[in-house]
DNA sequence: GTCTATACCGAGATAGAC
DNA sequence: GTCTATCTCGGTATAGAC
């Protein structure tokens, strides 16, 4: 159990080090080269010892400055949160409407996200494929995902509805049954009993919507929502 | 870029290797045994070698029956899945009710996974730490998490809200833009152009409700949803 | 097909000398 | 701050036994 990651919270996090003034410029080298590695091969197969020595360093300076190989990738997302804040200052203090300032929010942390896409996806790659124990909630391997949203359509098979809705109320139930399983993780309540409050409330919820978007004065709003939807790829056929 | 896992998709999953009776028994040893040592000390600190010493088997005859630690875990996760099935079927059968079958399907899942609650913890722990890359999409690190509802918070002061939906509202768009920044990661769309319309319909949408709950017919079902989710811990303080 | 034994590689991480 | 040496780990490979 010595070296291995993952497993003991090595210590705590901020560790202040004091850094000489050459100090930050070789860190800085190494975060951007490091940055530029996972870029053109991933996350996984860049090695640090490549980094370092592109770098131009040791592998043991190199673990001078980061701890390990996903500490290089938090000091990255902390670039990312301060641009991020830098982005959407501007336009919060301009703005006071509360549907604008919360889209500059979002619109911030896309465009800042958007920027790096690739190096996100190279980040994230091996973690949120078929392979790795992550899958289940990456939901991205079809076959599972299609079975179960499958299993909910034929859940609300019973019941008659409207066209519309039953075209999308499948995949919506099985959002929402991924977000409960998330809860459930952290769920440590006697026989997940929350768990079981959460699940429950989310199906009413997600059923009452259901019936609400076959009310007459709803439908139009419903259909623009899932024309959207579909629109966007975000329905599953089964 | 040799034996690194998580990167390469070797080959092709599913090898329908013959086995003898001897050898399914010899398997389902290998898993047991893996998924004792999971429990035992998490998942990154179990070694391949640990597991076949413990199972009295060599190295070589352990990576026979699983070409890796995370095939074990794979292999367990269709365990997970026959006995979701097979606890679901029977109410299916039985039930006619959409709200009653779509709640068997979330139950016996919940279920399912609840039982082996430590596990899935000891197999996740690592992958939803705050020290994984994943960590962004955990939302579980205490800091960012808070900062982020307390931004959206600060974005939609300059309304005038019921008091009931000012306290949900921010936590609800965050959970919303979470939504909207995994969409993200596999949005090829030029520009995002496609995330930036979701995240427009999102804010909408929750918008839309925040709206809907403060309507005078709506009130006790808004309430009674507030406080279910306020009693599961659901809310970000700020 | 099942299994042992063993050597080997490159990886992440650490210790301690300088 | 930086380096070299070294540790353990996952994974591969091979040769051979039954």
């Amino acid at each position: 159990m010595p070296s291995r990651t993952g497993e003991k919270k090595k210590a705590i996090a901020k560790k202040p080090r004091v850094l000489r003034s050459d100090g930050v410029a070789t860190r800085k080298n190494v975060l951007d080269t490091a940055l530029a590695l996972f870029r053109e091969k991933g996350f996984a197969a860049t090695t640090m010892r490549e980094i370092a020595s592109r770098a131009g360093l040791s592998l043991g300076a190199a673990y001078h400055y980061f701890p390990s190989k996903e500490a290089i990738v938090l000091a990255w997302y902390e670039t990312l949160q301060a641009e991020h804040a830098a982005l959407s200052r501007a336009t919060l203090a301009a703005e006071t409407d509360a549907r604008a300032r919360v889209l500059a929010l979002f619109r911030s942390k896309i465009e800042v996200i958007a920027k790096n896409r690739e190096l996100m996806a190279a980040v994230f790659r091996g973690v949120f494929d078929p392979d790795s124990p992550a899958s289940v909630f990456a939901g991205d391997t079809a076959g599972l995902r299609r079975r179960a949203v499958g299993e909910f359509a034929e859940a609300i098979s019973t019941a008659s509805w409207p066209d519309a809705i039953r075209d999308v109320l499948p995949t919506a139930l099985w959002a929402a049954h991924m977000a409960v399983l998330l809860y459930l993780l952290h769920d440590r309540s006697r026989g997940a009993a929350k768990t079981h409050k959460l699940a429950e409330a989310s199906v009413d919820a997600v059923l009452a919507m259901a019936r609400l978007g076959s009310m007459p004065g709803f439908e139009p709003m419903r259909d623009r929502l899932i024309a959207t939807a579909r629109d966007l790829g975000l329905t599953i056929d089964v």
